[in-house]
DNA sequence: CTGCCTCGAGTTCG
DNA sequence: CTCGAGGCAG
């Protein structure tokens, strides 16, 4: 290409590419495919580099990082970065009005409310419409030049129009992680057998002080600007929500949840709204800025230390607390795994008292290097679920490490640990603890669905021998169950009937409440069309099993152990002659033809119109697979209100998403297309 | 053998 | 919900 041919063509590209960035990542809405963005930009670095005069520093190949430097070069913020006061609760943040109302006279104030995101502040500067210097915040009034790792985040626009923008101005941001990203990045550094990293915030910072950029360029960071720093000419916005509006129009990435308030008690709202919703973010936020919109105000109310008066973070509550780990408790489960769990001191976290939590096994304990006795970091993060981050303490010789007892606590028989297993296990199948864990999965919900049957209630029959294994529970009479504490005549004929009633479940549900290792609902529905007995299935050789679909060897092997236990076989004569002898009609896998043939469904959150239940059959119904995880397999996610992680995973793989209207209308369309 | 994807098992507070 | 691990396709 002649060179003059190239450099209009280099132009065109150069503007194209750093369009099609900006719709991506600071829109978040693409014009093109990836595949069509590669070839612009394999395009335009081909030209540079025939041509390297026609490289210009604004070039979106010069976003790919440069080679590392021995060390941060010093940057004098001219404005010093400022930090901010917190107010804690709603009292603080009366009294932080109240203060300026003083100051200013008793004016009434606007308020402008952004979220406070979990990252690290940087000041960048701009120069004739070229970015020219990025910064850390330093210690506010000298950071570190980490100008070439700022140029590798893809939201940071290296120009902006020069018509528009001040000649020289500097704005301020959060650089940050999102959630995604982090996990994507640490799911990478574990196929690499590399070290995890903790958390997005820390990663976020290391990644920024990365002395090697193009490790930063490989890095999913990214950038909110929430502020002007100063600037040399031209710009006289008369508040903070007009600055921000003109810095959203001059192609910054600014966070698109902020509100003007016109009172606290909007600000209240706002805020309240983000500690109900801010899980729903693909990012952490710690709280909510609040500043007075008014320029001049600010001016008037002026600096007091470090802290503007006319600006608060407004915390939200902590989710994580530290409290004393008192001690270590086992749990039996049904498969006779040791399961540790942490007795604390309670504590509130977000409005529960926390004082357990699991500590799954003993190599967990032992990577946290929890002691009994310690002080620990506990957390309950989007989940419900509290667990234990870690140890609080740094002396090594404070008390024992951790180590599962040598003998189940309950039956008191020496526990066994399998090379390559995570689990400790009581090796004693009539243990009590155990058979308290089998005779509830028995009853639960998708096994035998016998209502009325809690903890209390199978502790107490265990406890007075009433039943001794799954058979003898259909031998027990309403006048034993009355017997029993906390039974009344209603109750106790409710749950005789249950029992009654659970006699006639079909096969997979019988097999799936025997609470076979590795056997649960899925294989057992699987067991269930295969086989039309249980009498059939027991005499299966492993050979047979492995033979059925997602039937391999450990599980099969685990199938043919169960039926040789002698007590095993005593259980289900018995059964079998109290009439539970389910049969099931033997065909290839049942496969309902429908509009949803070959569609996998997966739903999260909680749906108003359905119930979960009523939702899965009308999928089924149309010939539709449920699916438990979102993956590549998934054609819909339905979503409904407080939707979970699978949101997230969702639209980070492009899964197509419905919301409650849209699934009742691809239920209706496929009625009238079926 | 290696990378999916799916399944199983355990999970806290009110 | 999350982890670990079983099953299976490439």
């Amino acid at each position: 290409m002649e060179k003059s041919q190239a450099s209009k063509r280099a132009e065109d590209l150069r503007q194209s590419v750093s369009r099609h960035l900006y719709r991506y990542h600071v829109l978040d809405d693409p014009e093109i495919s990836d595949a069509e963005y590669d070839s612009l930009f394999l395009e335009l670095q081909a030209i540079e580099e025939q041509h390297p005069s026609l490289q210009t520093p604004d070039s979106p190949t010069q976003r790919v990082g440069a080679p590392p430097v021995e060390a941060f070069g010093p940057i004098e913020h001219p404005t010093p970065l400022l930090s901010l006061a917190n107010a804690f609760d709603s009292n603080e943040l009366k009294a932080w009005e109240a203060r300026n109302q003083r100051l200013a006279d008793d004016a009434s104030f606007e308020y402008v409310c952004e979220l406070k995101i979990d990252g690290l502040a940087v000041a960048l500067t701009y120069e004739n419409g070229l970015l020219k210097t990025g910064a850390t915040r330093g210690d506010g009034v000298r950071g570190e030049d980490v100008t070439q790792n700022i140029r590798t985040i893809k939201s940071v626009p290296l120009s902006v129009n020069k018509e528009r923008a001040p000649s020289k101005f500097e704005v301020r941001g959060e650089v940050y992680m999102t959630r995604s990203g982090f996990e994507k990045l640490n799911a990478e550094r574990a196929k690499e057998n590399l070290s995890l990293y903790a958390n997005p915030r820390n990663t976020a910072a290391g990644t920024l002080r990365q002395l090697d950029s193009r490790i930063t360029a490989s890095r999913p960071l990214d950038i909110f600007i929430y502020s002007l720093g100063w600037v040399d000419d031209l710009w006289t916005p008369t508040g903070h929500w007009e600055t921000l509006i003109q810095l959203k129009s001059l192609g910054f990435k600014v966070n698109p949840h902020m509100r003007r308030c016109g009172s606290l008690a909007e600000v209240e709202d706002f805020y309240k709204s983000w500690v109900e919703s801010r899980e729903d973010l693909d990012y952490s936020i710690d709280g909510v800025v609040v500043k007075i919109d008014s320029l001049g105000m600010q001016q008037r109310l002026g600096i007091v230390a470090r802290d503007p008066r006319w600006a608060i973070a407004y915390k939200f509550p902590p989710r994580q607390k530290v409290t004393k780990l008192l001690d270590i408790g086992i749990n039996v489960g049904r498969t006779g795994s040791l399961n540790p769990y942490a007795i604390l001191s309670p504590v509130e976290i977000d409005g529960a008292m926390v004082k357990m939590a699991t500590l799954h096994n003993e190599d967990d304990i032992r990577r946290k290097d929890l002691r009994i006795g310690d002080r620990v970091l506990l957390e309950r993060a989007g989940e419900v679920i509290p667990h234990v981050v870690k140890s609080m303490e740094t002396d090594p010789d404070r008390g024992p490490a951790y180590s599962v007892p040598r003998n189940c606590p309950v039956s008191g028989d020496p526990v066994i640990r399998e090379p390559g297993e995570a689990m400790h296990y009581c090796p004693n199948s009539s243990c009590p603890a155990q058979f308290h864990e089998l005779l509830k999965h028995f009853s639960c919900r998708g096994s035998m669905d016998i209502e009325g049957m809690g903890v209390s209630l199978a502790q107490q029959l265990i406890e007075t021998n009433l039943v001794k294994n799954l058979a003898d529970l259909y031998d027990v009479t309403v006048e034993q169950l009355a017997s029993l504490d906390r039974m009344g005549e209603r109750s106790s004929e409710n749950v005789f009937n249950a029992i009654q009633a659970s006699k006639n479940r079909p096969l997979d549900r019988l097999i799936f409440a025997l609470g076979i290792c590795h056997v649960g609902s899925e294989t057992a529905r699987v067991l269930g069309a295969r086989f039309p007995n249980l009498d059939s299935l027991r005499t299966a050789t492993e050979i047979e099993l492995i033979s059925v679909n997602d039937i391999g060897p450990v599980v099969a092997k685990s199938i043919a152990a169960y039926f040789k236990v002698p007590e095993n076989l005593a259980v289900i004569d018995r059964l079998k002659l109290m009439g539970i002898n389910p049969q099931s009609v033997v065909k290839d896998l049942p496969t309902i033809v429908g509009p949803f043939s070959g569609m996998t469904f997966v739903i999260t959150g909680t749906l108003s119109e359905f119930t979960r239940q009523q939702a899965e059959s009308a999928i089924a119904e149309r010939g539709g697979k449920i699916g438990v995880s979102v993956s590549k397999k998934t054609r819909y996610l339905v979503t409904g209100t407080a939707p979970g992680s699978k949101l997230q995973k969702a639209q980070l793989m492009g899964t197509s998403i419905l919301d409650e209207d849209a699934f009742s209308r691809l239920l209706e369309q496929g009625d009238t297309t079926a």
